[in-house]
DNA sequence: ATGAAAGCGCTAACAG
DNA sequence: CTGTTAGCGCTTTCAT
């Protein structure tokens, strides 16, 4: 077992042929005899030639990269983007590069620019909200650029996702629809979730129509999870016991809520709204109200606008796909 | 705003100096004259250059690629190990490429060949379990090979994780020295996830030398979620009510499991373990027994490990590192 | 059906 | 401190 990687060269030596003959045989190029791409065939098989992208890409100009940024990875929901991505790109011979920005502003400008000296065919970023020098950059990268997650905002190119506002609207009218009068608020860092304060600014809008407004409220200063979620509730809820329903920034931290709202025997009087439509959410032992973001189909929906990139010219579908997220729970 | 992206001959013109003048400048190389670095610079800066990494490694024959394997995205343990081992890079200037397998044997073996093909410096592939065809792929590769998640098994190069036969056995030692007795055993697709398997092997062996065994036992044929854990668990209850004790193939299992008890209001006399300690499983309302993975810390181990690859030699810290996992929640 | 030449954009290795 | 030459491993284009 020789450790030296092999070439393209040294297989066509090994064959008997010329380096072009064994780079179109082994790509199943139609203009090679039968008997020389199984000679080529078996030499490479024999080398454990494994071919070499960066010349490839170098060589072809095109690398068949999708560069992906997102925010965070501790949130299922992005895993689950991702995943969508992945799967969406199956078959395409394309492949997704992951960048994690970790919500900061200049670390997704460096990750975006490393991405792009990669030469990527498409690249998928989350949300609207990059600084113009970002959006300069992205712009000037000649690429499809993907925006997703967020319809909220002005779109350099091709954009996938839902209004986040509407999304805190709509679970506002519903819950209000639905009898709820006293409302709170628990959340993570809104300034660094810039679409879960998107959704809190669009549900308050609605409390405001109705003559209404947060009784109470809670925000956390890191990022949302379970625990975090039922600490600020079971503060939340010493400080206001009447409260009849939460709004929280996502699942996760509703989940906390439910628990919190289990532990103080509350779960008859007080209705917990989340967001996303976490699979954990479905399960709890009390119902709770949520949107469900359709994050893998966005994924999905993404990876294929990206492909668009790789074949020929544009499938132009529309530039913009708007999800509405259904919501459930609430009655 | 031209969209025409840039190279280092169009920067050199622009400024009035070389190619290798430019190349140097622009990565601070310290054998260039401030005036002529600050037009290097400039230039560089209004033709919007970013630099070809395809023609960097080419040229430079590394790529400070560090390729990932992971089997999952949907379960957050794998999403953890990834931000712990792009944690783990930062800084190093190298970079993390993430593969999907979804537990898929032949799948891992092709995504892993067109990782192989981008070059990178180190490779991180989750479990030792690779087919052997896999594994001379790997070696041949001649570059770092670590092996996370598993311990269980021979390792190709380095190896960083735990024994998750012994963490089996740690749990069911644990269980039956608090005085559980009845136990039950539910699982979401071992046949997939080997490194469940091989936990539930350490536990049952245990039973054994106790001269006890599993009293009843669900197995799913989906992977593990909350709500399978909860579905399955209320089939176990119904057809051995006598159990006191029941093992999970890992935390979101137990999580539906711990609904399912609160459901069937048998959480006083039945008592939920699992595996990996989850966020959510320390914030549910009932106690739950687990296991704590280290797996951000697996990935920052990995990480360093494949940094080493970048720099000079080895810095030959252990080849294995070996984690045991801390139980709480048992008493 | 096969090969030869040129070049993708960069850096290594030498000059000077 | 700066420039020149060669070449990384492949594909493109043009011959034959």
């Amino acid at each position: 077992m020789d450790t030296h990687k092999s070439t393209l060269e040294e297989v066509a030596a090994a064959a008997g042929v010329s380096k072009m003959t064994v780079s179109r045989a082994l790509r199943g190029a139609p203009d090679v005899s039968r008997a020389t791409r199984d000679r080529v065939l078996q030499a490479a098989e024999r080398l454990n030639y494994i071919g070499n992208r960066l010349a490839l890409s170098l060589s072809s100009q095109r690398t068949d990269l999708v560069a992906v940024v997102v925010p965070s990875m501790s949130n299922i929901v992005f895993p689950e983007v991702m995943a969508g991505i992945s799967n969406g790109l199956e078959g395409s011979g394309m492949q997704a590069v992951f960048g994690i920005t970790d919500y900061d502003v200049a670390k997704e400008h460096n990750i975006i620019r490393d991405m792009l000296s990669w030469r990527p065919s498409a690249i998928i970023v989350t949300g609207l909200d990059q600084p113009d020098e970002t959006v300069r950059m992205l712009r000037n990268a000649a690429i499809p650029v993907i925006q997703i997650m967020d319809l909220d905002g002005t779109p350099i190119d091709f954009n996938v996702g839902l209004s986040h506002e509407r999304a805190g609207e709509e679970m506002a009218r519903a819950l209000i629809a639905a009898g709820r009068k006293r409302f709170g608020y628990v959340g993570s860092a809104l300034d660094r979730d810039l679409r879960a304060g998107k959704r809190r600014a669009g549900f308050e809008r609605v409390l405001h129509e109705h003559r209404l407004a947060f009784v109470g409220q809670r925000l956390g200063d890191t990022l949302s999870s379970v625990g975090l979620g039922k600490y600020l509730t079971h503060q939340l809820l010493d400080a206001e016991p009447k409260l009849d329903c939460i709004y929280y920034s996502n699942d996760d931290m509703a989940a906390g809520g439910a628990f919190a709202t289990m532990e103080a025997s509350r779960t008859d009087d007080i209705l917990i709204a989340g967001f996303n439509g976490l699979e954990l959410a479905a399960a709890l032992p009390v119902r709770i109200a949520t949107s469900r973001s359709p994050r893998r189909m966005i994924g999905e929906v993404a990876a294929r606008l990206a492909r668009g990139s790789g074949t020929t010219d544009n499938p132009s579908s529309g530039k913009i796909t708007a999800f509405v997220p259904e919501i459930t729970g609430v009655a």
